[in-house]
DNA sequence: TAAGATTTGTTCGTATGTATG
DNA sequence: TCATACATACGAACAAATCTT
């Protein structure tokens, strides 16, 4: 004598179960309930009975003549301070940090490279960088190839830019000056980062440099802007003598 | 016996204007030079000497293929730095800066204001900041009511934020954090700054405060993304204490 | 700016199955 | 067996917010 489990309990399951797989990313739009409850072949107040259900978890917000969508993550924060730190980010605000290595390559420098780096032939070190699997940004970091000859084996070995510095020899590494601006996402990107072509992306392009302030590293990031929030936060002790 | 310009030159002349008055946007694609000798009624080779014009002014630049555009305006640096000094940024870059302002009005607190100022009641500023008279973004910076009864009227009058509040005896502000986002831009918002439904925004999200460290001022801004890059520049003398 | 279509929110009413006393 | 209460499910209509044209 199994008791039935109720049919909007069921209902809600199948929806909770898409959300979770992207069927139906977070921000995005459920179908209506109208859609729903035809999808379902129940009555409509069966569907809202297991969209109240999911409501109740938080999981979704309705917004009366607008529709029903999947409750948007809070941003992460990422702050821009003195050191780099992705994973103590993601951490901080209680997600688990992930990494999806794109490219590990030497090549002739570019222009941006040249005069940010000052050198002839980089490393690029290419990725995703993921917050409980959900992309965050894409970052393309660039180095110096002659001062550190073994990084792209280290980069492969250790999948990060702090830990394979390291082992370089470097034991300490700064951001020296940040660039922001913001795009819209276009194709290629736009699969990568998991996003819909013309998603905000915020576009970041930093210099970081050694204790003897040498570049040692430029970096262009494209984080995805519904995810993550850039902060800043003057340090202490700064006092700059500017003037109106 | 006036010499009369020769018809490249005129037609150069009207596509400088019409670029100018934003007929053709920035980045935006002009017609096909067959579409232009049309117009004009001129030969295609007469449309190309005008461009050619505009080319080497740096105006407009052709792709093979594709089509001639018009040169995207480099973006105007507004570096994040302690103190906000709009003027000085839009003025090192060689443009002339100028301020729209939209609303001045005082009004209760909604709850981002509550969070940031700690009151009850604002005074709102809220207006638009241009350079050589095309917006870079819209602002909007609310002021404790209590603490500075006049400010309204010294805002109306200055038309700057850093000269009203130093009349109504702020003598110094800084800025005690920043978060920035990027956005999308809609209707109404997308009219004022002059771009197209859609263009990429940045957000900033800001709390300045007095020497004391009690907060004064809670501003937003909307960039548009394309005319504008935000930098962060570490100030020297501070050492932070953190660990990898 | 205005009108119409779309979509959720709310309130009636009806019917069925199940547990309780 | 009957009455009651409750959760479930379907149907219809209208109100209110929103989106689109």
């Amino acid at each position: 004598m199994t008791k039935r489990a109720p049919v909007w309990a069921s209902i809600a399951a199948t929806l909770r179960a898409e959300i979770a797989q992207g069927v139906y990313p977070p921000g995005g739009k459920l179908p209506t309930e109208a859609a729903l409850s035809a999808r379902f072949g129940v009555n409509r107040h069966t569907v809202r009975h297991a969209l109240a259900a999911l409501a109740e978890d938080g999981l979704v917000v309705s917004r009366r003549g607008a529709g029903v969508f999947v409750a948007a993550a809070p941003r992460t924060d990422y702050p821009l301070g003195r050191r780099v730190r992705f994973q103590q980010n993601v951490t901080a605000s209680g997600r688990t940090p992930s990494r999806e290595v794109l490219r590990i390559e030497t090549r002739p420098a570019d222009d941006a490279e040249r005069a940010a780096l000052g050198c002839e032939a980089v490393h690029l070190f290419e990725g995703i960088s993921l917050a409980d699997g959900l992309p965050l940004g894409q970052f393309r970091s660039s180095f110096p190839a002659k001062r550190f000859p073994d990084l792209p084996e280290k980069l492969h070995r250790l999948a990060s830019v702090t830990a394979a510095l390291a082992e370089a020899g470097l034991r300490d590494y700064t951001r020296a000056s940040t660039r922001i601006t913001a795009k819209l996402a276009r194709a290629p990107r736009a699969g990568l980062l998991r996003v819909a072509e013309g998603a905000a992306l915020l576009r970041t392009e930093a210099v970081n440099i050694d204790a003897d302030g040498v570049p040692v590293e430029y970096g262009i990031t494209w984080f995805v802007a519904d995810r993550v929030a850039l902060t800043v936060t003057p340090e202490p002790g700064a006092h700059p003598a500017d003037v109106s």
